[in-house]
DNA sequence: TCTGGGGTCCTAGGACCC
DNA sequence: TCTGGGGTCCTAGGACCC
């Protein structure tokens, strides 16, 4: 039994989702851009044959946009979320074997449609998908999930494909590996490109010519794994459930510069929050708080400073209020005066499942309370959305906040507004 | 003036234990 | 030249991903 798989992307994600309520756009430059409307994370074919790169600060192409050549939009996470969950719900009606691999992307295992017109079936994925999301996809097809990805890129770029390409003939993927730069292999980064560069390998299939052991020695086990499944030997399987993650983060840069503790507090006590709601929502909790705060390394006239706090919880906790607090003290115990702060989080680890808490023996939290009261927190938010129910150290202003001139409206999910409500 | 945010895995080296 | 040997756990750092 042969392995196939297929790598399903969507292109230009977050732009396509713009363009979904905004079809006046079709066939138009559009740029998605990142937090505070910092750089470009998300093009279409039209804007990179304007030469926009990926990551290109905003101001550089300011005058592209206010001239009317280019549409810019704000990131909208809660739409472009809300649209991933269509376009993965429509994948799984073709087969129950899917992983969900990144907001944009999912493999699918089609080792049981082995025998049959697969190009046939991922052509109907893609019109389907395109029909009831309104979302344009890009299909690979391979025997692994590597070769997946450099047929994915291949039917992505040829004219000739048309957004679907099937690789299983040898003849075939030795084309494609020879037409695939190293820099462009799933797993080959900018460092590993330099060093196999240097060395004469530029494409895959050189790659697919070293030796496992030279390999293993200058780029650890991933590295062999990578050869394998790009000389056709699958090693990564399907990963159909998400595990739980082991680590969660929030941060931010801030829309303007701040020095204030108070302001830096308040920017902390939301991220901790949010990480407590992140928390809450894979069922675990955490045993390490982390804060960081930092200058903008960027502005090299200013004196820098970085600072990072850890602290051990007492008990594994994902309460808002708990994680607030010690957020806190960590914050007070890394804040120095006299600096222009850019950037904070919070970062939370040591996570454990939440019916697996080992309970402190000087333990004075009531914790079913804190449970009861988060309970009733998250039901708001899912009601009435983010940041209308929160703990009063979250603060009232929120200058601090992001800064998105063009968003668009959560078309798919908003529910209108209503009073904050805060909870002491 | 303006440069994202959130993750993963692997390895090396130190602490500590018997 | 030669310092016991072999585990485990933890952390920092470096690579990668979207």
């Amino acid at each position: 039994m042969t392995s196939l798989y297929a790598l399903v992307d969507c292109n230009s994600f977050y732009c396509s989702c713009e363009r979904v309520f905004n079809p006046a756009l079709n066939h138009r430059p559009v740029v998605v851009l990142s937090n505070n409307d910092g750089c470009v994370i998300a093009r279409t074919n039209e804007a990179k044959e304007l030469g926009i790169p990926m990551g290109e600060p905003y101001f550089k192409i300011r005058n592209l946009v206010e001239s009317g050549q280019v549409h810019a939009f704000s990131s909208n996470y809660e739409l472009y979320g809300d649209m991933s969950d269509r376009v993965m719900e429509t994948l799984a009606r073709f087969t129950p074997n899917i992983e969900v691999y990144s907001i944009d992307e999912s493999f699918l295992d089609l080792g049981d449609f082995y025998g049959r017109d697969i190009f046939e079936y991922a052509s109907e994925i893609k019109r389907t998908v395109g029909k009831w999301t309104g979302i344009p996809v890009s299909i690979g097809v391979a025997p692994t999930k590597a070769l997946a990805k450099v047929a994915n890129k291949l039917a992505k770029k040829s004219r000739k494909a048309n957004g679907v390409l099937v690789l299983t003939n040898p003849y075939h993927l030795q084309k494609a590996l020879e037409a695939t730069k190293i820099e462009d292999v799933w797993g080959i980064g900018g460092q590993y490109a330099r060093f196999l560069r240097k060395r004469g390998i530029n494409t895959a299939y050189d790659f697919t010519q070293l030796s496992e052991n030279w390999v293993r020695q200058h780029m650890t086990v991933v590295g062999v794994r990578l050869l394998k499944e790009l000389r056709g030997e699958s090693c990564l399987e399907l990963e159909e459930v998400t595990p739980p993650k082991k680590g969660i983060c929030t941060s931010r840069s801030f829309g303007k510069k701040v020095n204030s503790f108070d302001e830096l507090q308040e920017a902390t006590a939301s991220y901790a929050a949010k990480c407590a709601r992140k928390l809450r929502q894979q069922k675990s909790c955490a045993n390490l708080i982390t804060v960081f705060a930092h200058t903008n390394s960027f502005s090299e006239n200013e004196p820098q400073y970085y600072g990072s706090k850890t602290i051990a919880l007492p008990v594994a906790t994902s309460s808002d209020i708990e994680l607030i607090h010690y957020a806190d003290i960590a914050l007070k115990a890394i804040y120095r005066d006299g600096y222009w702060y850019k950037k904070s989080g919070v970062i939370v680890t040591g996570i454990i499942p939440e019916d697996n808490i080992q309970l402190g023996l000087l333990d004075t939290v009531d914790r079913e309370k804190h449970a009861r009261l988060m309970g009733v927190i998250d039901g708001m938010t899912d009601r009435f959305g983010r940041g209308k129910v929160k703990v009063a150290t979250q603060g009232l202003d929120n200058s601090w906040q992001l800064r998105s001139d063009y968003l668009s409206p959560c078309y798919t999910t908003r529910i209108g507004e209503i009073q904050t409500v805060y909870v002491r």
